[in-house]
DNA sequence: CTTTAGCACTCTGATCTGTCGAGTGCTAAA
DNA sequence: TTTAGCACTCGACAGATCAGAGTGCTAAAG
């Protein structure tokens, strides 16, 4: 995905490379056009103005940078942004104090939802920007036990715990009135029947087997099995959800100072199906996936980017966390901040997996 | 609270009450200051521009209109929006539309803050305004039952059942080990004991036997009860929460159009605190309670209004939902939807509490 | 061939101006 | 008591002007 815009390294040769990482550099810091004069002020560069003049115009035409008016200095494009950041950046290494700082948000938490919420939220600090959670479905969650307590007359909640640990609830309303003891023996059948399992193909192995079972009319199993889709299928959507965190943050940025940039971003972050469609197929790279504006639905229009890593155990992906921002962002800064986070996050997830297996 | 500026019905008479009320209509209707022309163009008043204008003068006098700038007309103040609800408002009786969309969202949702947040929801959209919902904390909730379910070596699921069929749960990690049947005695235990009580004095009681009978070195009965201990304090938290919903909607609002009101409107619906501090002392008085602007701490300097009724079973209120919009707002419409809202969420909790109780 | 100084040109943004229209308050007449 | 008339105020808007920033191009210098 990173290298999809096909920009190669050697395209841009010595000079035009330090003129434009200057560029991305100095239009970060202010936020405001950079000129070839104030270029050659900043002592890079032993050129006066008028070569930068040349080169600048250069970079224009490979449309890296762009003049938002004729006798306005440059802005990165997103392509230059792209190329900045796949060539030209250098990671700025986190503190000890924004490491401590994500280290003891992440352990601060238990369960894995309250996890994740702390992380994006402190990252959403650290970086100033939006910060973003996904948790995906719960699809693929191994099943390790299945559990009811009544808690009321047709009312009974179920309780699922996956082998990593994830605990999921929910309660469920039934059309048949269970005693403690039938429940309990339900429980325990479905965990020893199908523990090991992800949900998804529990689900559908329980349709097929209610389904060639039909004949049988043994109507504890049936009613055992119904109660089981019931439990999946209530406690399956309960993933898949994303969270935001800190949208004010962006009311305090200078792009986003005109009403109708803000209108447009707030409106932005309430798509939230477009957001989980591309964090969907971002969950499958590894490493930090930055997607600048226009490289993505999502970001395109609003000049927004994204930053996010996926967490999860070392086999299988979770999900993602991130931050959006305004395309113009310290990515140097904020790519390892949020590498940094998804890794703390997977590894709290092994620790408790492990913990959990013992 | 409703009452508490002493505007008493006979301060204004006829002429001046008539003149005031269209004010508001109009003014609420189109956002426009109004001008004695206008108002005499109405037709709902056989005088001319001049005679009207002395009427306005006297309006303005006592502190019902104000102009924004000299030769402008009158915009209601937040005193006039507050005798007009008191003495000149009609309420609009709601469409059938309209109670049927509130009902359907109602019984559509199952778990109490499922069902809070549908309704909400559906005011946000129905107002077009910010919904809110005020879950209060669980201190008074009646226990009815509590079990336990062991979902890792040290960790607990704890299920909290209310008498009005509210189910609280959370995981709780303990020291020692518990195995399946010290568990489920802990749980019979802990429910036949305590069963009738509040949350908060079953607290307090607990924590009293635990330091009375510490000399009696009964091993279990201490774990038992620093377990209880740990159940109610990780549940009572869980309510008390504020959701906002459909935030989003003030960007369309004309008086939110420039960049530095919305920036403070969206500041303010983050101040959470001071709004649950609000509907924490607006959940003991019956009805509708409207605060405009000034009124209340959360509303001031922000040009907002809060609509908000109480729900709960007959004895008890047990939180708030309301919307907040601008002091402009169509209160005679909007509160008899918060209204019968409110009223829609205590007969279903009240439904809910007796099919529990059966 | 590369670099640079010089210069004309363009565009933005701030400031000022004058005009128009809306709306008021006051006064005096009906 | 009401109303017509009138002077006055204010905001919004459209032009006009001007300074400043920055560019592109050309021609000279290295």
């Amino acid at each position: 995905m990173a290298n999809r815009h096909e920009i190669r390294e050697d395209e841009l040769e010595g000079r035009s490379r330090d003129v434009l990482r200057e560029i991305v550099i100095q239009y970060v810091a202010h936020g405001e056009p950079i000129s070839s004069r104030s270029l050659a002020k900043s002592g890079r560069f032993a050129l006066s103005p008028a070569s930068l003049r040349n080169v600048m115009a250069d970079l224009e035409d490979l449309g890296f940078v762009y003049q938002p008016h004729t006798s306005a200095g440059r802005i990165p494009t997103d392509r230059g942004y792209r190329f900045f950041i796949n060539h030209l950046m250098r990671s700025r290494r986190l503190t000890q104090h924004e490491r401590e700082t994500i280290d003891a948000k992440v352990s601060e938490g238990h369960e894995l939802d309250e996890v994740m919420q702390l992380g994006s939220r402190v990252l959403a600090r650290l970086t100033n920007q939006v910060g973003l959670v996904f948790l995906p479905t719960l699809d693929h969650l191994v099943m390790r036990s299945i559990d009811f307590v009544m808690v009321g007359e047709r009312r009974i909640l179920c309780v699922v715990v996956g082998t990593n640990g994830v605990v999921v609830n929910k309660v469920i309303e039934t059309e048949q009135i269970w005693t403690r003891d039938e429940l309990s023996a339900a429980g325990a059948y479905l965990t020893a029947e199908f523990s090991g399992m992800e949900l998804e193909s529990i689900r559908s192995s329980m349709l097929q087997q209610l389904d060639q079972e039909r004949a049988r009319f043994d109507e504890i199993f049936n009613r055992t099995m119904r109660l089981g889709v019931g439990v999946v299928e209530g406690v399956m959507p309960h993933g898949s959800e994303l969270f935001v965190e800190g949208a004010t943050s962006i009311l305090n940025k200078p792009e986003f100072a005109d009403a109708e940039t803000m209108k447009k971003a707030f409106l932005a972050f309430e798509e939230k199906e477009k957001l989980v469609r591309i964090l969907n197929l971002c969950v499958n790279e590894a490493g930090v996936q930055i997607l600048i504006g226009s490289e993505s639905p999502f970001t395109q229009d609003y000049n927004l980017s994204l930053v996010a890593a996926r967490y999860g155990s070392g086999n299988s992906p979770l999900g993602m966390v991130g931050i959006i921002g305004p395309t113009r962002m310290e990515y140097a800064r904020v790519a390892p901040l949020v590498e940094y986070l998804g890794r703390a996050l997977s590894r709290k997830i092994e620790e408790s997996e492990q913990e959990q297996n013992r």
